[in-house]
DNA sequence: AGTATAGGCCAACAGCTGTTGACAATCCAG
DNA sequence: CTGGATTGTCAACAGCTGTTGGCCTATACT
């Protein structure tokens, strides 16, 4: 409540496009995520968003900023840490937040590649370097994390294979948090 | 050389296109691959695409249709099936077949999810089962291997996570094929 | 009060998209 | 050679896209 200027009355407008843009690029991906639609959606003319973040890739930028809230894997018990890890991915997929919104179009764009690319290293790397012993071997490993954490938001999520889809929370945790837990403490090769 | 009644002319020029559709669905996606571009580079006229496909869904189901050539895996050690199956999967997503181009269109488009889903179930669960002892895991086992296989093409390939495109060949099949052995040949939780 | 300014809407633009139909060229059987 | 079918080209269509500038309204400041 300090670092905000003024409240200005169009935050709200702001807002309600931030979240709408989400929600299209999420279920569409940004190609076929229309201004129009996020427009309709809410609530507002399309140039709108034409004025407040410039164009469509600009408000793509804005709605892909994202805080995957990890926790301090530091203060956890060692071998808590892949199954916590796992469910707090879950989490995260299936917050109201659309991460779907960044990977759908990670996929088909390469800026929102880029962007993937930032929040692994800004992100992801730290947060899991407190619970690796070398640090030279920590890129890697959270590479090899991200592999079997985003595969299984693209099959349950976004293919919808139903074997993964039909699993529990329950059940993926106690799957592939050993897995998780593996690449974390377990040797590399 | 039997099931083909004549060899008709415009037989080459339905390869080619084929081969243009996949390049372009592969490289930039589904929606942002044109008919006019595909027929660009296949050296045709746009309508020609319509008058041999149809439209452009008819196009990319024509496009979409792989062969994962999954070895014989009754056949292998049982220590080294792991091994195998990651090494066949790095070669088919480096192939020519284009791969990508099932998966980039997957992500954005229901269609190419549900053919995923197809392949999943014809080609990569039966080529599996005879590796596995306990008939009833297989659909599962096949899901979580298809989780890392494809998060490892996702962020290989895709998205190019540093750490995870550094990774020569012969780590990634160190790395990965002993997980992908345990989802084959260990137990489950 | 009056006025500058920010918030919002409308109509229109140029460009690209998938798709279509009419027309020309080539091939092949009789 | 003749006639029909197969290949191919061309131009155009209707619709949708991101984007723009003008115009009106309501708020905030002096």
């Amino acid at each position: 409540m300090s670092d905000s200027p003024k409240a200005r009355r169009s935050d709200a407008t702001k807002a309600a496009i931030l979240a709408a843009a989400r929600e299209r690029f999420g279920h569409d991906g940004y190609e076929r995520a229309t201004i129009r639609a996020i427009a309709t959606q809410a609530e507002i003319d399309p140039a709108m968003v034409m004025r407040y973040f410039g164009s469509k890739e600009g408000l793509f930028a804005a709605a892909a900023q994202f805080d995957l809230r990890l926790p301090d894997l530091g203060a956890l018990p060692r071998e808590e840490i892949g199954r916590v890890l796992v469910g707090h991915f879950l989490d995260v997929w299936e917050s109201g937040d659309n991460f779907f919104a960044l990977l759908r179009a990670a996929v088909t764009n390469e800026a929102a590649a880029e962007r993937m690319q930032q929040l692994f290293a800004t992100q992801v790397v730290p947060a899991i370097a407190p619970a690796i012993t070398d640090p030279k071997t920590v890129p890697i490993r959270a590479g090899l994390i991200a592999t079997q954490m985003l595969g299984l938001a693209l099959c349950r999520y976004v293919l919808r294979l139903p074997p993964v889809v039909a699993l529990q929370r329950e059940q993926l945790i106690a799957l592939i948090g050993p897995s998780i837990q593996q690449r974390l403490t377990g040797p590399l090769a």
